[in-house]
DNA sequence: TTTTCATGTTTGTCCTGGACAAAATGCTTT
DNA sequence: AAAGCATTTTGTCCAGGACAAACATGAAAA
């Protein structure tokens, strides 16, 4: 038995679910930059080798960068990695990257009770803010690189998503309930459906003292506007990430603006909004999680 | 301001998130039963209507129940109504449903917490594998037509996924692990994202004593196969709700058996399976959750 | 220097109408 | 009942065209 035989034919519907490109990009990137030229089966239909769709998650990475098509789709490869690689940069202090690896080497070795501890123990030592800044941003880039380079498996990368929210959750349930002001819903529209983000801001300002509620990831812009002006929200906090159908960011922002009373902030940030310019009224683009606690502590004094 | 004003303009691809009804399908239906036939923007693109997203949403529903289309599309909107009530039936008895009708009710006025602790007394009450034979089973079904009616909205029902979720995981952690054969991994397949149904396999498990453990769901056959066989698991668990794309099921499960070494057993369920006659080796096709017990016994005498 | 505006280019999504295999159904025979 | 065969139903894929919104670029204004 070769290997051919027991890997699956990939079909283009199969593709756009890994990837999250869509059938009809796939295609119309073949006819305009010749790639993904896939094999085709006796009907005449694409089969994606296993190549390729290394190369298509690669790219996709680039673009949630805001790299273009154009530049990126003919590169092979290694020209990809390259560009990843400067890409991601250095960001944090060697010790801490150290600590990092160390996490992610025990959820190599599907370690998840001694991951959870680990992580607890960084969180008290560490305290609520400084643990998500320090320590669960950078390992969230450490596994989507792992990621990426297809050296972490589906189960793995779940295992940590688990374990991370796990802990996160707890901390802030621990937390006595914050009833000082202001008021904010946390949530993502319904084309977002990572949940890691906006757990991470609910924590910060769960830290800050805030009254924080969440609605969960998916809801539509109708039911969110319904929640917060029942339940007399002073804010709405939304997470796009980098995942999140770029083209589309702006307007369903803009939309979501106009549905929402004036007097209710928005406070909105995440991957897909990075290289944005988007001013709407009563609304703040967040560029970097650090920047929450100052957030909050600029409503109390301001409005 | 109309209504029809702060009605966002529902665009194919917003139906094919809402319904979960491809595009491809959306304009085949339209072609061949002239249903759903959506107006037109000034470019010709199509714009759907509230009603029609209403009638689609019931449509989805009876198909995945084992409707065929071409008998259910032309139908308008009370004969579809009449057509779901005859299909859902009678089902527990009136106390039961009483109960059940109660806890819909608290998760309607957003008590979350109320609702926890409700499951949680019925919980002790009865114990697990009662619990979720009489209360969950029904409770979903419940929630279920809730849902069609348009009664209960995104955030209503993410919270009583949530919170169920809570009480189910909370009392297989507290169940001191189950070391005793057999070893069994939970896992859905990649277009399966429902966790509600593994999860309920996997609390009946561990009360019946079995060794568990859950991989989450929309997992790689490959990687499945890979952790079934090196963690010598003797079986592998997997639930496809109503809405996995039944035409595939046949094929896939076909595809993992073949993948998956034959001497681990394959327990399958769930309501994409109900009407399929599947035979395959080693592979058990369960038609309602109240046989598990049953079955986990059967392997340790059988095995 | 930074911001605003006008221009041309890039890019994802939608369109039509055709094709075909796999699944479901109905009918006949063990 | 169960199994075999013919027919209909049905979802997904294909090609190639179209177009607006997003983006880049460069000039003009603050």
């Amino acid at each position: 038995m070769n290997l051919q035989e027991i890997t699956p034919a990939m079909r283009i519907a199969d593709v756009e679910r890994d990837t999250g490109i869509g059938k009809d990009t796939l295609r119309v990137w073949e006819r305009r930059y010749d790639f993904p030229r896939p094999d085709r089966d006796a009907l005449g239909e694409r089969v994606y080798s296993a190549d390729q769709i290394d190369r298509l998650r690669i790219i996709r990475r680039l673009l949630d960068k805001g790299m273009r098509p154009s530049k990126v789709l003919p590169l092979d490869l290694p020209a990809l990695q390259q560009l990843l690689d400067k890409h991601s940069g250095p960001l944090h202090s060697p010790a801490r990257h150290a600590i990092c690896l160390s996490l992610v080497k025990l959820l190599r070795m599907h370690r998840s009770r001694e991951l959870r501890e680990s992580l607890n123990r960084i969180l008290v030592q560490d305290g609520l803010q400084k643990f998500i800044t320090d320590t669960i941003v950078p390992i969230n880039g450490i596994i989507g690189d792992y990621w990426i380079r297809g050296e972490l498996s589906v189960p793995e990368e779940h295992l940590y998503t688990e374990q991370v929210q796990n802990v996160i959750r707890h901390a802030i349930h621990s937390h006595a309930p914050g009833e000082s002001a202001p008021r904010i819903l946390f949530t993502t529209f319904p084309d977002e459906e990572h949940c890691l983000g906006i757990l991470m801001v609910e924590a910060m300002c769960v830290a800050a003292g805030a009254h924080c509620t969440s609605l969960g990831t998916r809801i539509p812009l109708s039911d969110i506007s319904k929640y917060a002006s029942d339940g007399r929200y002073d804010v709405v906090a939304l997470s796009f990430s980098a995942a999140y159908p770029s083209r589309t960011v702006t307007k369903d922002l803009t939309q979501f603006r106009e549905l929402l009373p004036a007097k209710i902030a928005i406070w909105a940030g995440g991957g897909a909004l990075n290289q944005k310019r988007i001013k709407l009224p009563n609304t703040t683009i967040l560029t970097n999680i650090e920047g929450v606690p100052a957030l909050v502590a600029h409503w109390r004094t301001g409005a």
